[in-house]
DNA sequence: TTCGCCATGTAATGTGTTACATGATTGT
DNA sequence: ACAATCATGTAACACATTACATGGCGAA
């Protein structure tokens, strides 16, 4: 059985224990969206189709008169789940406008390049910041997922370093103060 | 106007000479698509929607029999490239499967933590070779073209290093990051 | 003559986001 | 009473890959 992008991260959330459609979109945005990302939209209908096909089951729990249907992996599941995690990864895929930008600069606008890789650079290090609050909130972590958070962070304080020491030289009017003080935030 | 993502990369391919749709293929397929992909479904319709809106305009430049079509950017069509070149970029996309399977894999297989994360490393250890394939190939490449490589390069061999340091340290169970915590608080 | 490359294009299918729509509960 | 959050779901639209389909050219 072919698994959608969305089925791989609710069959392994549900692996962590017992969710809701809520839950699992709430926990994704502040885990997984950073290297997979899942909306409502798929998640809704998606936790149908794997109820159909037996491999998650939802009983009702509501809280109060709020309808709230809770799912967990069925013996099915679980075994789909742990096929899945055996196979060689395939999905790679990273597309990143700042370098289509940084590309086309020569022939677009030259003058922009210094520009561009500055604003890579802040990308990175805000998204850095972002996983360190995370990590100070994480309680509890396993080694792997734990892992994947720190490697979330060493690697956008790499690409921010990289892209500020670019900046630098691919030299440009802005005071050298200025990416002095990025520098020292580090 | 808005400029879909494959109207992006064809403006600025033509933006460095006049080509034809098969040439803007195969020129991607050697440089931007380690960020930003373009299959001919996409190329030729698109080729004919900025044609329509007069942003390129070919002209038929056939070998033999053989049927070829050139396009060049208009003055609008340098124009919009410019607009859009001006803003700051917003798509960043990126998705690893191999980073989801690290993530799940204390609930699902924590054996497996160690060799997926060598799987990584691996994976990029081949495209950083693959890269410097393509940078020794490369002749005169332009500042900011050559940062995008370059960076393409180092980040690629960043992580690498980076999986094969954490494959150690999961084999025994403790990530590497947590290793060193622990000794500097001693 | 066959293979690899040049060259253009369409159709089916899949994937995914966004906006919309509805309504309950909790804390201030 | 209001805002934030909990909770579920659909419809329209956009985007992209893959497979398919066609055919010429040049070299071994």
């Amino acid at each position: 059985m072919e698994l959608s992008a969305t089925a791989k991260v609710i069959l392994g959330m549900l692996a962590m224990g017992p969710r809701s459609g809520y839950e699992i979109k709430s926990f994704a945005d502040h885990s997984t969206r950073y290297f997979w990302t899942a909306s409502y939209g798929q998640i809704y209908p998606e936790l149908r189709r794997l109820a159909d096909a037996g491999l998650i089951e939802g009983t009702d729990e509501p809280t109060g008169a709020r309808q709230r249907t809770v799912y967990r992996l069925t013996k099915a599941g679980r075994h789909e789940l742990g096929k899945w995690h055996e196979l060689p990864p395939e999905v790679f895929e990273y597309r990143d406008e700042w370098m289509l930008k940084l590309f086309f600069a020569g022939a677009v606008d030259p003058e922009r390049a210094a520009e561009i890789a500055r604003g890579r650079a802040e990308l990175s290090r805000v998204t850095a910041d972002e996983l360190r609050e995370v990590e100070s909130r994480a309680e509890g972590n396993d080694p792997a997922s734990y892992t994947v958070l720190r490697f979330g962070i060493d690697f956008n304080e790499f690409i921010a370093d990289w892209f500020e020491r670019q900046a630098a030289a691919l030299g440009e009017g802005v005071p050298l103060e200025k990416l002095e003080k990025r520098a020292e935030r580090v």
